[in-house]
DNA sequence: GCTGGTGGTGTACCGCAAGTCAACCTGCGG
DNA sequence: CCGCAGGTTGACTTGCGGTACACCACCAGC
């Protein structure tokens, strides 16, 4: 059994992410669920409350996925771990209902520093990022925060430019940018990143 | 003596670029110029009107500023002249205005893909693209298309690595990994893209 | 000297979306 | 039996995008 609460935020998140969060009314999200405007407001105190209800609990779940993800794929082998970062990439990027990054498109909607908003959606970078930074230490990186920081750069760049040019191998041109970037933070005589 | 038309094209792209498209009403655009509503629809039909001509003026002097700094940034070095893109993101990134590329942000506002304001906002990315592919050929680069698709990869993640963490870095980060990749497609024995 | 185009003004209005308020209904557990 | 969570209806306010209509001032050309 959902509650209606659940529904709400199910019927959301998929209009916030297809059409974006400001040009979808919540008229279409209360009307979706079956429920009336007053009855919603028992639920969220404003549009604002529900978007960022939204935003965290995707978060905790896709952190989620990508933890399992990676996990999985990349076995024992922290070094396989962190291209598994980019295997998931390409299967994200080749889903028709691709929309670009669900906290990038929020950011740019709310570009204020100080909207709760805007915090909510910088949150899930910050999280992915020190995941991503655990990796890259267990997998004997020479400087983990370097390569996260140059890893993180060419997923939002993968996924930026995916979503701008509808161009599906954006993944694979990362893949292959990182290879490099992995073997040389990662090798034997890792380099410095200079 | 500048136009009314000029002075509303200024206003507005101030506006949307610094609070976004849709939170800026059009009120406050006639408002700052001082006319009234029906003189603001006397120079634009709409709202969406107003934002594909800041859009595509925009999107020309970039295109120009741009071309006339890596011309003088690269000298006649084929080579320099792609690494000159990463000086110029450096320079952009450290002022205080940054608020991400307009482009990338209308289409993330906009993202229905039939929306004229969506292929204006296109149309920026390809242009760029398009001139750096002549340079890429220029500078020898065994397969110029591919080189292309990473470079831009590598600006597009800096830009919104910067946009959404504020890491004045993101353009060094890239710059280190943008010289690898050129280096590697216009070296004397170039290697493939794979 | 009248005509017309350009670039305005003022006011009133429509439709839609966010959000509020008040009054009322219903099912369920303590 | 009371209270509360979750719901309903309907009327209302505010703000914005956009329209309609009537009017004004200036400058250019035949």
């Amino acid at each position: 059994m959902t509650t209606t609460r659940e529904k709400l935020l199910d019927v959301a998140a998929d209009l916030f992410y297809t059409q974006g969060f400001q040009s979808v009314g919540i008229d279409q999200i209360y009307g979706q669920v079956g429920i009336t405007k007053t009855a919603f407001y028992k639920h969220f105190e404003s549009k604002d409350d529900l978007i960022i209800a939204v935003l965290n609990r995707r978060d905790q779940r896709e952190l989620e996925e990508w933890g399992n993800y990676i996990r999985i794929r990349g076995r024992d082998d922290s070094r396989r771990q962190l291209s598994a970062f980019f295997e998931l990439l390409e299967e994200w990027f080749s889903k028709p209902d691709f929309r670009g990054c669900f906290f990038l498109n929020a950011l740019t909607e709310f570009p204020n520093e100080n909207d709760p908003i805007n915090r909510a959606a910088c949150a899930h970078g910050e999280h992915l990022a020190s995941m991503m930074l655990r990796f890259a230490a267990a997998a004997g990186a020479d400087d983990p925060a370097a390569l996260t920081q140059q890893l993180m750069l060419l997923i939002t760049g993968a996924i930026s430019s995916r979503h701008r040019t509808g161009d599906l191998g954006a993944a694979k041109t990362a893949t292959r940018v990182a290879h490099v970037l992995i073997e040389t933070h990662c090798g034997r005589a890792a380099l410095t990143a200079r």
